[in-house]
DNA sequence: GTTTAATAACTGACCAGTCAGTTATTTATG
DNA sequence: CATAAATAACTGACTGGTCAGTTATTAAAC
Protein backbone atom coordinates (compact mmCIF):
# COMPACT_ATOMS: atom_id res chain seq x y z
CA UNK A 1 0.00 0.00 0.00
CA UNK A 2 3.05 2.36 1.01
CA UNK A 3 4.62 4.06 -1.84
CA UNK A 4 7.73 2.04 -1.53
CA UNK A 5 10.77 3.94 -3.46
CA UNK A 6 8.92 6.16 -6.03
CA UNK A 7 7.76 9.47 -5.00
CA UNK A 8 4.44 9.83 -6.37
CA UNK A 9 5.10 13.10 -8.15
CA UNK A 10 8.00 15.15 -8.70
CA UNK A 11 8.10 18.86 -8.66
CA UNK A 12 8.90 20.52 -12.46
CA UNK A 13 7.39 23.66 -12.66
CA UNK A 14 9.52 24.80 -15.73
CA UNK A 15 9.16 21.83 -17.97
CA UNK A 16 5.40 21.33 -17.07
CA UNK A 17 3.71 23.60 -20.06
CA UNK A 18 5.20 22.70 -23.00
CA UNK A 19 4.69 19.03 -21.55
CA UNK A 20 1.24 19.61 -20.93
CA UNK A 21 1.08 21.25 -25.11
CA UNK A 22 2.90 18.57 -26.13
CA UNK A 23 -0.29 16.53 -24.89
CA UNK A 24 -2.94 18.43 -25.95
CA UNK A 25 -1.86 18.81 -29.34
CA UNK A 26 -1.86 15.00 -29.66
CA UNK A 27 -5.10 15.04 -28.00
CA UNK A 28 -6.78 17.81 -29.78
CA UNK A 29 -5.46 16.81 -32.72
CA UNK A 30 -6.91 13.72 -32.71
CA UNK A 31 -10.73 14.50 -31.24
CA UNK A 32 -11.09 17.96 -31.70
CA UNK A 33 -11.30 20.43 -29.92
CA UNK A 34 -14.81 19.72 -27.64
CA UNK A 35 -14.43 16.26 -27.89
CA UNK A 36 -10.83 16.35 -25.83
CA UNK A 37 -11.69 15.76 -22.57
CA UNK A 38 -8.83 17.56 -19.88
CA UNK A 39 -8.88 14.23 -18.39
CA UNK A 40 -7.23 12.74 -21.16
CA UNK A 41 -4.62 15.58 -21.94
CA UNK A 42 -4.01 15.48 -18.04
CA UNK A 43 -3.51 11.62 -18.14
CA UNK A 44 -1.40 11.96 -21.62
CA UNK A 45 0.89 14.49 -20.11
CA UNK A 46 1.66 12.63 -16.70
CA UNK A 47 -0.30 14.58 -14.48
CA UNK A 48 -3.74 15.18 -12.68
CA UNK A 49 -6.40 17.25 -13.95
CA UNK A 50 -6.12 20.00 -11.26
CA UNK A 51 -2.11 20.70 -12.03
CA UNK A 52 -3.62 22.13 -15.59
CA UNK A 53 -5.00 24.81 -13.93
CA UNK A 54 -1.86 25.98 -12.42
CA UNK A 55 -0.16 26.49 -16.06
CA UNK A 56 -3.66 27.58 -18.05
CA UNK A 57 -6.95 29.29 -16.70
CA UNK A 58 -9.18 27.71 -19.42
CA UNK A 59 -9.02 25.06 -21.77
CA UNK A 60 -9.47 27.34 -24.59
CA UNK A 61 -6.11 28.64 -23.23
CA UNK A 62 -4.51 25.36 -23.87
CA UNK A 63 -5.78 25.28 -27.32
CA UNK A 64 -4.98 28.32 -28.18
CA UNK A 65 -1.17 27.50 -26.55
CA UNK A 66 -1.27 24.78 -29.16
CA UNK A 67 -2.39 26.32 -32.22
CA UNK A 68 0.26 29.71 -31.17
CA UNK A 69 2.84 26.77 -31.14
CA UNK A 70 1.54 25.36 -34.06
CA UNK A 71 2.55 28.95 -36.09
CA UNK A 72 6.47 29.55 -35.00
CA UNK A 73 8.55 27.32 -35.69
CA UNK A 74 6.88 26.60 -39.29
CA UNK A 75 6.93 30.62 -40.06
CA UNK A 76 10.95 30.07 -38.92
CA UNK A 77 11.41 27.12 -41.25
CA UNK A 78 9.91 29.05 -44.49
CA UNK A 79 11.60 32.57 -43.58
CA UNK A 80 14.71 30.20 -43.45
CA UNK A 81 14.08 29.07 -46.61
CA UNK A 82 13.32 31.56 -48.34
CA UNK A 83 16.69 33.64 -47.10
CA UNK A 84 18.59 31.78 -48.75
CA UNK A 85 17.58 34.03 -52.12
CA UNK A 86 20.37 33.43 -54.87
CA UNK A 87 19.14 30.52 -56.30
CA UNK A 88 17.15 30.69 -59.96
CA UNK A 89 13.69 31.15 -59.66
CA UNK A 90 13.28 27.39 -60.44
CA UNK A 91 15.73 26.16 -57.82
CA UNK A 92 14.98 28.23 -55.61
CA UNK A 93 11.06 26.65 -55.69
CA UNK A 94 12.49 23.30 -55.77
CA UNK A 95 13.93 23.64 -52.71
CA UNK A 96 10.84 25.43 -51.51
CA UNK A 97 8.52 22.66 -52.59
CA UNK A 98 11.22 19.80 -51.00
CA UNK A 99 10.67 22.30 -47.34
CA UNK A 100 7.21 22.53 -47.95
CA UNK A 101 7.46 18.66 -48.63
CA UNK A 102 9.16 17.93 -45.42
CA UNK A 103 7.23 19.96 -42.87
CA UNK A 104 3.81 18.71 -44.08
CA UNK A 105 5.50 14.59 -44.18
CA UNK A 106 6.98 15.20 -40.32
CA UNK A 107 5.74 17.99 -38.57
CA UNK A 108 2.31 17.81 -36.73
CA UNK A 109 0.78 20.89 -38.98
CA UNK A 110 -1.67 18.10 -40.37
CA UNK A 111 -3.62 18.29 -37.15
CA UNK A 112 -3.20 22.08 -36.55
CA UNK A 113 -4.56 22.79 -39.92
CA UNK A 114 -7.37 20.30 -39.24
CA UNK A 115 -7.60 22.57 -35.98
CA UNK A 116 -7.77 25.66 -37.48
CA UNK A 117 -10.30 25.15 -40.38
CA UNK A 118 -12.51 22.77 -37.89
CA UNK A 119 -12.67 25.33 -35.23
CA UNK A 120 -12.76 28.57 -37.07
CA UNK A 121 -16.02 29.23 -35.99
CA UNK A 122 -15.75 28.42 -32.38
CA UNK A 123 -12.45 30.34 -32.08
CA UNK A 124 -12.29 33.22 -34.85
CA UNK A 125 -9.29 34.73 -33.31
CA UNK A 126 -6.71 31.45 -33.56
CA UNK A 127 -8.06 31.79 -37.46
CA UNK A 128 -7.05 35.27 -37.51
CA UNK A 129 -3.86 34.47 -35.84
CA UNK A 130 -2.95 31.97 -38.12
CA UNK A 131 -3.41 33.96 -41.35
CA UNK A 132 -1.52 36.92 -40.25
CA UNK A 133 1.41 35.01 -38.72
CA UNK A 134 1.33 32.33 -40.94
CA UNK A 135 -0.51 32.36 -44.03
CA UNK A 136 -0.39 35.83 -45.15
CA UNK A 137 3.27 35.96 -44.62
CA UNK A 138 4.05 33.05 -46.45
CA UNK A 139 1.58 33.78 -49.39
CA UNK A 140 2.99 37.79 -49.28
CA UNK A 141 6.63 36.82 -49.98
CA UNK A 142 5.43 33.75 -52.33
CA UNK A 143 3.44 36.20 -54.43
CA UNK A 144 6.60 38.94 -54.53
CA UNK A 145 8.60 36.53 -55.37
CA UNK A 146 6.52 35.34 -58.70
CA UNK A 147 5.74 39.22 -59.41
CA UNK A 148 9.44 39.91 -59.42
CA UNK A 149 10.28 37.07 -61.61
CA UNK A 150 7.09 38.03 -63.75
CA UNK A 151 8.96 41.95 -63.91
CA UNK A 152 12.26 40.00 -65.11
CA UNK A 153 10.54 37.93 -67.51
CA UNK A 154 11.52 34.70 -66.02
CA UNK A 155 7.25 33.68 -65.82
CA UNK A 156 4.40 34.55 -67.59
CA UNK A 157 1.56 37.02 -66.51
CA UNK A 158 -0.99 36.22 -64.29
CA UNK A 159 -2.36 37.16 -60.78
CA UNK A 160 0.73 36.51 -58.46
CA UNK A 161 -1.29 35.15 -55.43
CA UNK A 162 -3.74 32.95 -57.51
CA UNK A 163 -0.23 31.55 -59.03
CA UNK A 164 1.04 30.84 -55.49
CA UNK A 165 -1.95 29.11 -54.62
CA UNK A 166 -1.66 27.41 -57.81
CA UNK A 167 1.69 26.55 -56.43
CA UNK A 168 1.01 25.08 -52.72
CA UNK A 169 -2.37 23.92 -52.78
CA UNK A 170 -1.58 20.16 -53.85
CA UNK A 171 0.77 19.66 -50.66
CA UNK A 172 -1.56 21.68 -48.41
CA UNK A 173 -4.03 19.11 -49.36
CA UNK A 174 -1.59 16.34 -49.27
CA UNK A 175 -1.43 16.78 -45.36
CA UNK A 176 -5.45 17.44 -45.23
CA UNK A 177 -5.79 14.16 -47.14
CA UNK A 178 -3.30 12.39 -44.53
CA UNK A 179 -5.46 13.58 -41.71
CA UNK A 180 -9.08 12.64 -43.06
CA UNK A 181 -8.97 10.05 -45.43
CA UNK A 182 -5.39 7.83 -44.68
CA UNK A 183 -6.64 6.85 -41.13
CA UNK A 184 -9.63 5.46 -42.73
CA UNK A 185 -7.78 3.15 -45.15
CA UNK A 186 -6.60 5.47 -47.96
CA UNK A 187 -3.50 5.18 -49.82
CA UNK A 188 -1.62 7.17 -48.29
CA UNK A 189 -0.29 10.07 -50.96
CA UNK A 190 3.45 10.39 -51.63
CA UNK A 191 4.07 13.86 -50.49
CA UNK A 192 7.10 14.88 -51.77
CA UNK A 193 6.77 12.99 -55.23
CA UNK A 194 3.84 15.07 -55.83
CA UNK A 195 4.86 18.06 -55.06
CA UNK A 196 8.10 17.78 -56.72
CA UNK A 197 6.07 16.47 -60.10
CA UNK A 198 3.61 19.46 -59.24
CA UNK A 199 6.31 22.21 -59.31
CA UNK A 200 7.92 21.13 -62.19
CA UNK A 201 4.47 21.25 -64.10
CA UNK A 202 3.80 24.83 -62.16
CA UNK A 203 7.08 25.81 -63.43
CA UNK A 204 6.20 24.54 -67.14
CA UNK A 205 2.89 26.27 -67.12
CA UNK A 206 4.13 29.39 -66.62
CA UNK A 207 7.23 29.58 -68.30
CA UNK A 208 7.01 32.64 -71.03
CA UNK A 209 6.10 31.56 -74.38
CA UNK A 210 9.24 31.33 -76.41
CA UNK A 211 8.39 34.36 -78.64
CA UNK A 212 7.66 36.46 -76.00
CA UNK A 213 9.68 39.60 -75.71
CA UNK A 214 10.74 40.25 -72.32
CA UNK B 1 -53.83 34.16 -24.15
CA UNK B 2 -55.32 31.38 -26.60
CA UNK B 3 -54.36 31.07 -29.89
CA UNK B 4 -57.14 33.05 -31.80
CA UNK B 5 -56.83 31.77 -35.22
CA UNK B 6 -53.62 29.62 -36.20
CA UNK B 7 -53.33 26.19 -35.08
CA UNK B 8 -49.92 25.97 -32.71
CA UNK B 9 -48.05 23.75 -35.82
CA UNK B 10 -48.88 21.64 -38.54
CA UNK B 11 -48.36 17.91 -39.23
CA UNK B 12 -46.16 17.78 -41.90
CA UNK B 13 -44.91 14.02 -41.55
CA UNK B 14 -43.32 13.94 -44.97
CA UNK B 15 -41.63 17.32 -45.21
CA UNK B 16 -39.95 17.17 -41.88
CA UNK B 17 -36.74 15.00 -42.40
CA UNK B 18 -35.55 17.12 -45.52
CA UNK B 19 -36.15 20.51 -43.52
CA UNK B 20 -34.13 19.17 -40.25
CA UNK B 21 -31.56 17.71 -42.42
CA UNK B 22 -31.25 21.37 -43.84
CA UNK B 23 -31.62 23.23 -41.02
CA UNK B 24 -29.10 20.85 -39.31
CA UNK B 25 -26.97 21.56 -41.89
CA UNK B 26 -26.84 25.27 -41.12
CA UNK B 27 -26.04 25.05 -37.80
CA UNK B 28 -23.59 22.14 -38.00
CA UNK B 29 -22.00 24.00 -40.96
CA UNK B 30 -21.67 26.53 -38.31
CA UNK B 31 -20.71 24.93 -35.32
CA UNK B 32 -18.89 21.71 -35.75
CA UNK B 33 -20.69 18.79 -34.61
CA UNK B 34 -20.02 19.04 -30.75
CA UNK B 35 -20.53 22.89 -30.08
CA UNK B 36 -24.17 22.44 -32.35
CA UNK B 37 -27.20 22.00 -29.92
CA UNK B 38 -30.14 20.11 -30.70
CA UNK B 39 -32.09 23.05 -29.20
CA UNK B 40 -31.09 25.56 -31.81
CA UNK B 41 -31.30 22.59 -34.87
CA UNK B 42 -34.81 22.31 -33.34
CA UNK B 43 -35.83 25.89 -33.72
CA UNK B 44 -34.39 26.88 -36.92
CA UNK B 45 -36.36 24.09 -38.32
CA UNK B 46 -39.63 25.14 -36.82
CA UNK B 47 -40.01 22.12 -34.56
CA UNK B 48 -39.56 21.12 -31.12
CA UNK B 49 -36.69 19.14 -30.06
CA UNK B 50 -38.44 16.20 -29.23
CA UNK B 51 -39.69 16.08 -32.57
CA UNK B 52 -36.33 15.31 -34.12
CA UNK B 53 -36.63 12.19 -32.22
CA UNK B 54 -39.66 10.70 -34.89
CA UNK B 55 -37.18 11.46 -37.60
CA UNK B 56 -33.63 10.53 -36.13
CA UNK B 57 -32.74 8.31 -33.43
CA UNK B 58 -29.45 10.19 -32.41
CA UNK B 59 -27.58 13.64 -33.24
CA UNK B 60 -24.95 11.60 -35.36
CA UNK B 61 -28.01 10.21 -37.16
CA UNK B 62 -28.68 13.63 -37.83
CA UNK B 63 -25.73 14.04 -38.84
CA UNK B 64 -24.81 10.97 -41.14
CA UNK B 65 -28.24 12.24 -42.91
CA UNK B 66 -26.61 15.55 -43.45
CA UNK B 67 -22.92 14.91 -44.89
CA UNK B 68 -24.81 12.41 -47.02
CA UNK B 69 -27.17 14.47 -48.31
CA UNK B 70 -24.10 16.37 -49.53
CA UNK B 71 -22.69 13.63 -51.52
CA UNK B 72 -25.83 12.86 -53.49
CA UNK B 73 -26.34 16.12 -55.49
CA UNK B 74 -22.34 16.50 -55.76
CA UNK B 75 -21.76 13.70 -57.10
CA UNK B 76 -24.58 13.87 -59.77
CA UNK B 77 -23.71 17.19 -61.26
CA UNK B 78 -19.91 15.67 -61.68
CA UNK B 79 -21.37 13.04 -63.66
CA UNK B 80 -23.66 15.07 -65.88
CA UNK B 81 -20.52 16.88 -66.50
CA UNK B 82 -18.36 14.37 -67.64
CA UNK B 83 -20.57 12.26 -69.52
CA UNK B 84 -20.93 15.12 -72.18
CA UNK B 85 -17.09 13.29 -73.22
CA UNK B 86 -17.38 14.30 -76.38
CA UNK B 87 -15.46 17.64 -76.67
CA UNK B 88 -11.70 18.18 -76.74
CA UNK B 89 -9.64 17.40 -73.64
CA UNK B 90 -8.87 21.06 -72.81
CA UNK B 91 -12.16 22.06 -74.01
CA UNK B 92 -13.62 19.14 -71.45
CA UNK B 93 -10.99 20.34 -68.65
CA UNK B 94 -12.29 23.84 -69.04
CA UNK B 95 -16.16 22.94 -69.02
CA UNK B 96 -15.26 20.90 -66.01
CA UNK B 97 -13.54 23.94 -63.94
CA UNK B 98 -16.47 26.03 -64.90
CA UNK B 99 -19.15 23.52 -62.82
CA UNK B 100 -16.36 22.89 -60.02
CA UNK B 101 -16.25 26.86 -59.32
CA UNK B 102 -19.84 27.10 -59.77
CA UNK B 103 -20.29 24.17 -57.62
CA UNK B 104 -17.95 25.88 -54.81
CA UNK B 105 -19.64 29.11 -54.93
CA UNK B 106 -23.00 28.02 -54.61
CA UNK B 107 -23.13 24.70 -52.74
CA UNK B 108 -23.13 24.62 -48.80
CA UNK B 109 -20.31 21.86 -49.75
CA UNK B 110 -18.09 24.22 -47.95
CA UNK B 111 -19.32 23.56 -44.89
CA UNK B 112 -19.64 20.14 -45.29
CA UNK B 113 -15.72 19.79 -46.13
CA UNK B 114 -14.96 21.41 -43.34
CA UNK B 115 -17.13 18.78 -41.22
CA UNK B 116 -15.22 15.85 -43.08
CA UNK B 117 -12.27 17.34 -41.82
CA UNK B 118 -12.73 18.18 -38.69
CA UNK B 119 -14.76 14.76 -37.86
CA UNK B 120 -12.85 12.57 -39.55
CA UNK B 121 -11.36 10.95 -36.54
CA UNK B 122 -14.50 10.96 -34.56
CA UNK B 123 -16.69 9.71 -37.41
CA UNK B 124 -14.66 7.25 -39.21
CA UNK B 125 -17.34 6.01 -41.66
CA UNK B 126 -18.14 9.88 -42.72
CA UNK B 127 -15.00 10.09 -44.12
CA UNK B 128 -15.12 6.42 -45.48
CA UNK B 129 -18.24 7.24 -47.49
CA UNK B 130 -17.39 10.50 -48.78
CA UNK B 131 -14.10 9.22 -49.62
CA UNK B 132 -15.67 6.19 -51.79
CA UNK B 133 -18.88 7.98 -52.88
CA UNK B 134 -17.44 11.07 -53.88
CA UNK B 135 -13.47 11.55 -53.79
CA UNK B 136 -12.37 8.27 -55.02
CA UNK B 137 -15.28 8.36 -57.97
CA UNK B 138 -14.03 11.72 -58.78
CA UNK B 139 -10.18 11.03 -59.01
CA UNK B 140 -10.85 7.78 -60.89
CA UNK B 141 -12.75 9.33 -63.23
CA UNK B 142 -9.82 11.91 -63.94
CA UNK B 143 -7.43 10.19 -63.48
CA UNK B 144 -9.08 8.02 -66.12
CA UNK B 145 -9.57 10.63 -68.77
CA UNK B 146 -5.94 11.91 -67.86
CA UNK B 147 -4.56 8.47 -68.65
CA UNK B 148 -6.16 8.25 -71.24
CA UNK B 149 -5.31 11.37 -72.74
CA UNK B 150 -1.42 10.47 -72.05
CA UNK B 151 -2.03 7.34 -74.03
CA UNK B 152 -3.00 9.58 -76.56
CA UNK B 153 -0.30 11.79 -76.72
CA UNK B 154 -1.42 14.58 -75.56
CA UNK B 155 -0.77 15.13 -72.32
CA UNK B 156 2.64 14.43 -70.97
CA UNK B 157 3.44 11.54 -68.59
CA UNK B 158 3.06 11.64 -65.19
CA UNK B 159 0.84 9.65 -62.17
CA UNK B 160 -2.51 10.28 -63.63
CA UNK B 161 -3.54 10.56 -59.66
CA UNK B 162 -1.03 12.93 -58.67
CA UNK B 163 -1.60 15.06 -61.98
CA UNK B 164 -5.39 14.87 -60.73
CA UNK B 165 -4.91 16.13 -57.78
CA UNK B 166 -2.79 19.34 -59.28
CA UNK B 167 -5.58 19.88 -60.96
CA UNK B 168 -8.20 20.06 -58.51
CA UNK B 169 -6.55 20.95 -55.38
CA UNK B 170 -6.50 24.75 -55.76
CA UNK B 171 -10.17 24.80 -56.31
CA UNK B 172 -10.85 23.01 -52.98
CA UNK B 173 -8.14 25.41 -51.56
CA UNK B 174 -10.96 28.31 -52.41
CA UNK B 175 -13.75 26.54 -50.97
CA UNK B 176 -11.73 26.09 -47.91
CA UNK B 177 -10.68 29.88 -47.68
CA UNK B 178 -13.75 30.71 -48.29
CA UNK B 179 -14.83 28.81 -45.06
CA UNK B 180 -11.83 29.69 -42.72
CA UNK B 181 -10.78 32.84 -43.79
CA UNK B 182 -13.33 34.81 -44.99
CA UNK B 183 -15.14 35.01 -42.12
CA UNK B 184 -12.25 36.25 -40.29
CA UNK B 185 -11.80 39.30 -42.37
CA UNK B 186 -9.91 37.85 -45.53
CA UNK B 187 -10.67 39.12 -49.06
CA UNK B 188 -12.18 36.13 -50.68
CA UNK B 189 -11.23 34.30 -53.06
CA UNK B 190 -12.08 34.58 -56.82
CA UNK B 191 -12.75 31.03 -57.50
CA UNK B 192 -13.80 31.30 -60.98
CA UNK B 193 -11.06 33.36 -62.24
CA UNK B 194 -8.33 30.92 -59.87
CA UNK B 195 -9.90 27.98 -61.53
CA UNK B 196 -9.49 29.31 -65.11
CA UNK B 197 -6.09 30.55 -64.69
CA UNK B 198 -5.04 27.36 -63.09
CA UNK B 199 -6.56 25.15 -65.90
CA UNK B 200 -4.75 27.06 -68.37
CA UNK B 201 -1.42 26.78 -66.51
CA UNK B 202 -2.00 22.83 -65.67
CA UNK B 203 -2.35 22.53 -69.69
CA UNK B 204 0.12 24.35 -70.51
CA UNK B 205 2.65 22.62 -68.07
CA UNK B 206 0.94 19.05 -69.10
CA UNK B 207 1.53 19.73 -72.87
CA UNK B 208 3.89 17.26 -74.66
CA UNK B 209 7.25 18.63 -75.65
CA UNK B 210 6.69 19.95 -79.49
CA UNK B 211 9.38 17.42 -80.76
CA UNK B 212 8.16 14.31 -78.37
CA UNK B 213 6.81 11.32 -80.61
CA UNK B 214 3.46 9.85 -79.73
C1' DG C 1 -63.36 9.26 -31.16
C1' DT C 2 -59.24 7.28 -32.50
C1' DT C 3 -54.71 7.89 -34.08
C1' DT C 4 -50.32 9.96 -34.06
C1' DA C 5 -47.53 14.26 -34.97
C1' DA C 6 -45.80 17.33 -32.05
C1' DT C 7 -44.79 19.60 -27.66
C1' DA C 8 -42.56 20.78 -23.28
C1' DA C 9 -41.15 19.47 -19.01
C1' DC C 10 -38.07 16.29 -17.30
C1' DT C 11 -33.80 13.09 -16.35
C1' DG C 12 -29.25 11.64 -16.16
C1' DA C 13 -24.60 11.53 -17.88
C1' DC C 14 -20.79 13.99 -18.71
C1' DC C 15 -17.18 17.17 -17.99
C1' DA C 16 -14.89 21.91 -17.27
C1' DG C 17 -13.48 24.07 -13.51
C1' DT C 18 -12.69 24.33 -8.09
C1' DC C 19 -10.53 23.64 -3.76
C1' DA C 20 -9.29 21.38 0.53
C1' DG C 21 -5.89 18.51 1.46
C1' DT C 22 -1.29 15.93 0.38
C1' DT C 23 3.48 15.51 -0.70
C1' DA C 24 7.91 16.97 -2.70
C1' DT C 25 11.29 20.38 -2.12
C1' DT C 26 13.58 24.34 -0.07
C1' DT C 27 15.14 26.96 3.72
C1' DA C 28 15.99 27.98 8.32
C1' DT C 29 17.72 26.23 12.87
C1' DG C 30 20.49 23.59 16.24
C1' DC D 1 24.72 17.11 9.22
C1' DA D 2 20.49 16.33 10.75
C1' DT D 3 15.68 17.81 11.21
C1' DA D 4 11.95 20.71 11.62
C1' DA D 5 9.27 24.53 9.72
C1' DA D 6 7.73 26.83 5.60
C1' DT D 7 6.56 26.85 0.84
C1' DA D 8 4.46 25.69 -3.35
C1' DA D 9 3.65 21.97 -6.82
C1' DC D 10 0.38 18.64 -7.28
C1' DT D 11 -3.70 15.64 -6.44
C1' DG D 12 -8.44 13.96 -6.78
C1' DA D 13 -13.01 14.18 -5.06
C1' DC D 14 -16.57 17.32 -5.70
C1' DT D 15 -19.98 20.67 -8.02
C1' DG D 16 -22.67 23.21 -11.06
C1' DG D 17 -24.14 23.81 -15.62
C1' DT D 18 -25.10 22.05 -20.07
C1' DC D 19 -27.30 19.20 -23.25
C1' DA D 20 -28.57 14.57 -25.55
C1' DG D 21 -32.19 11.86 -25.13
C1' DT D 22 -37.03 10.44 -22.72
C1' DT D 23 -41.75 10.72 -21.58
C1' DA D 24 -46.24 12.42 -20.17
C1' DT D 25 -49.39 15.23 -22.31
C1' DT D 26 -51.72 17.99 -25.93
C1' DA D 27 -53.88 18.83 -30.10
C1' DA D 28 -54.15 18.25 -35.27
C1' DA D 29 -56.19 15.37 -38.74
C1' DC D 30 -59.46 12.26 -40.65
Amino acid sequence: MLPAGQPKFKRRKADRPDEIVAAAMDVFAEKGFAAARLDDIAARAGVSKGALYLYFATKEDIFRAVIEQGVAPNLGRLQTALAEHDAAFPDLLRAFATIVSSIATDSPVGGIIKMVIGESRNFPELARTWRERLVEPALGVMSGAIAAAQARGELRAGDPRHCAISLVSPMLLGVIWRETFVPVGAEPLDIPTLAQQHVELWLRGMRPDAGAAA
